[in-house]
DNA sequence: TAGATTGTTAATCGATTAACAATC
DNA sequence: TAGATTGTTAATCGATTAACAATC
């Protein structure tokens, strides 16, 4: 469960500055969540025109400090020009290419209710690279009906399929009961990775990546956050 | 941006046990979040009639460690039995005080797609206290309609309802360039905390509580494990 | 050159884990 | 009593911040 892999970090200074990437240290979730919001901002820039940013120009879009920024970057590479700042253009290209973001992602979906329907639809994952390959569902009703353009196929299509279309991740939108099994399905059929909207806890084999999303303990997060902000400094949350 | 508070953490050892939760310690995010998945167990326990769980028990079915289990739950309060365990109706009623779902919360939502059907139709927040008591949208197409059983009103509504209604919290479900605007509006109604799904940093005040919940983040952080899974060992994330 | 800004180090802060006396 | 399990302490681990020499 929690990441054994720190020895290499301090290591990395050593390394000749030749490929772009050489076997990067790892990064922790905190990072690379935080290479999500600064890729967004930079391409936002880069629409701007602008030439250069920097990393307190990042700090305050995003409401982070300086140096969190430059540390941030400066372990995926060294993107920056001092007395400069950051060139938009190279920097987007270097996050995407640390984040995956330079390929194309194949990706099913298991469970074909509103929120399914929400994330088919949102043009932002196709944009970085993430394209639909096929949906399924358990619901006699669905089967053969289509949303966004896909077919839905029935849960005996599964393992076929995913093999069939080389995909390699999946996202889980099925109901709680029903989460473990599919998951384990999708392991069995090759998936690499799953987002998991399911609210249970899930167990896949160390060799699948999974990301939970869990909108109730988001909720009852911001409930705590409200409850006790009266009293004391406020804080907010970015998941 | 950052949590500031932190003296107290060790002062409440010295605080006698009288009331319930006298003065607790501010908590971790991870640590209430940690509390979310080990109130869903324990309800699960209560269902199925268990009059005790242990902390390893629980550990074991969030994959988490049995020590995790009882710092977090001994920063709450002095729920459990030592040589038995935790009784699971008291310390799901702990839990329940402590993230504030004894009460009712009353929650709107602007911006009806799909993603607001979701969670409109989502049994769970009702469950726990959560109730929507309106829904606005821009789009005058949609004003007027119905979604689970809510009129859709137009924005022009949201400060006078939201104060008639004595509303709470609000679920952000609009576009990406509308949420600051939204947010503002919402900040200025007196909303208390604001679960946004937008896919951008708000900004808002600190007496405002602010959860984000950003998708395409989740979506490449997925991506990122799975690019370093195979040379790395795996670990997974929980939101 | 003077001013700006990086990458990196050391210091700080906070969260997790291991171990065990206290307790039922 | 013997066995089980808590709450808490100390040790460890990791992440953030501040500061500044190096660089453009």
């Amino acid at each position: 469960m929690r990441e054994k892999a720190s020895r290499n970090r301090s290591a990395v200074p050593v390394r000749p500055r030749e490929s772009p990437l050489p076997l990067a240290a790892r990064l922790s979730r905190a990072t690379v969540a935080r290479l999500s919001w600064y890729l967004r901002q930079v391409q936002m820039s880069e629409r701007t025109g602008a030439t250069r940013i920097s990393s307190r120009e990042l700090a305050d879009a995003l409401g982070v400090t300086a140096a969190q920024v430059r540390k941030d970057l400066a372990a995926i590479g060294s993107l920056g020009h001092p007395g400069i700042g950051y060139r938009p253009q190279e920097l987007a290209e270097a996050i995407r290419q640390v984040l995956g973001l330079d390929r194309t992602w194949s990706v099913v979906l298991v469970g074909v209710g509103n929120l399914a329907r929400a994330l088919l639809r949102y043009a932002g994952f196709g944009r970085q690279g993430f394209h639909f390959v096929a949906v399924f569902d358990s619901d006699p009703a669905k089967i053969g009906q289509t949303v966004e353009g896909l077919t839905i196929w029935p849960m005996s299509e599964l393992t076929p399929r995913i093999a069939a279309l080389g995909a390699q991740l999946a996202i889980l939108t099925v109901p709680a009961h029903a989460a473990q099994g599919v998951a384990d399905q999708l392991v069995a059929a090759g998936i690499r990775g799953i987002l998991n909207f399911a609210p249970v806890v899930l167990r896949v084999p160390s060799t699948v990546s999974l990301v939970s999303v869990d909108l109730t303990v988001q909720l009852e997060q911001l409930a705590y956050l409200v409850l006790n902000a009266t009293a004391n400094g406020e804080s907010s949350r970015h998941s």
